[in-house]
DNA sequence: CGTACCACCTGTCGGC
DNA sequence: TGCCGACAGGTGGTAC
């Protein structure tokens, strides 16, 4: 599902829930997501107390004293913070319970995300190689400049590497290249640092707003109330494939780069 | 090291 | 109406 605003508006949903309860308990309906739940899960986290509600690049962390669980939502997972009797449907695989009465609820019906453990003063090993986030200081114009010399990768592939930038998923890196003017098939490595830099100025901009509307809404997302996001409604050329670019006039035109649907107008990115 | 591709899994949608 | 294939927001692993 979610691409970073998701995530950081399910963070800003579930913490005021979370943080400073102690848990009560932890039901495991399934031994595995994507990976298998590690014991430490069942075994350390009943009785701690929640002490933060972390996000580092999509993955949430859940601080407690021995270390922190570590949850990512996949393609299709959603946390809610939900009444203690709420009976569990389908693809409920987990229960957090809090000494509120109330119960965090994993939810993901195709089982990309997952729940590991991370011990205190450690960094997972999937977290060691990622790059900066988007909206820190770290990430702008020329650090996106000095890392693409060289790269043949189409600037949209290069954009959605984790290790380059965080967060930018399939539809925040069109709408971010269609914003930049940059069509996406072009190398990363023949890109300009001027060129860079409204790209990044985008990226910002782009995952800013939609965190302040609290995400994009897909058929798989919603916010932890419950409520849908606002942000489908402004998207400029993902999923409007066909139809007339919003700037110009010409059919928002349709490729495939490393395998994911990609969405671009040949009047406005070039 | 960089790049391309496959895999994981379920639900939904369009076409016949 | 029913079936079947294609596709979906992510990303680790592998093979070149």
């Amino acid at each position: 599902m979610p691409e970073l605003p998701e995530v950081e508006t399910t963070r800003r949903g579930i913490a005021p829930h979370l943080e400073g309860r102690k848990i009560a308990g932890v039901t495991l309906r399934r031994p595995d997501l994507r990976w298998p739940i590690p014991p430490e899960i069942r075994r350390l986290l009943p009785g701690q107390r929640l002490l933060a509600v972390r996000r580092r690049a999509k993955y949430l962390l859940l601080d407690t004293e021995p270390g922190a669980a570590l949850v990512h939502l996949g393609m299709s997972g959603v946390l809610r913070v939900l009444p203690g009797r709420t009976p569990p449907a389908a693809h409920d695989h987990v229960d957090i319970r809090l000494d509120s009465g109330r119960v965090l609820r994993f939810t993901d019906p195709r089982r990309f995300g997952c729940l590991l453990w991370q011990p205190a003063g450690e960094t997972h090993e999937l977290l060691a190689g990622l790059g900066p986030e988007p909206l820190s200081d770290a990430f702008d114009g020329d650090y996106l400049f000095e890392l693409s010399r060289g790269r043949k990768a189409p600037v949209k592939t290069f954009l959605m590497d984790q290790a380059v930038v965080v967060g930018v998923g399939n539809i925040y890196a069109a709408e971010s290249l269609f914003e930049a003017g940059i069509a996406p098939h072009r190398a990363a490595g023949s890109i300009s640092r001027e060129r860079y830099a409204r790209l990044a100025a985008a990226v910002k901009r782009i995952l800013g707003h939609a965190i302040t509307r609290g995400g994009t809404t897909l058929r798989d997302f919603l916010s932890p109330d419950g409520l849908p996001g606002y942000f489908e409604q402004e998207l400029r050329v993902y999923g409007r494939e066909g139809e007339p670019c919003l700037v110009c006039g010409r059919k928002i035109r349709e490729s495939r780069l490393g395998g994911r649907a990609t969405a671009w107008c040949g009047g406005c990115q070039r």
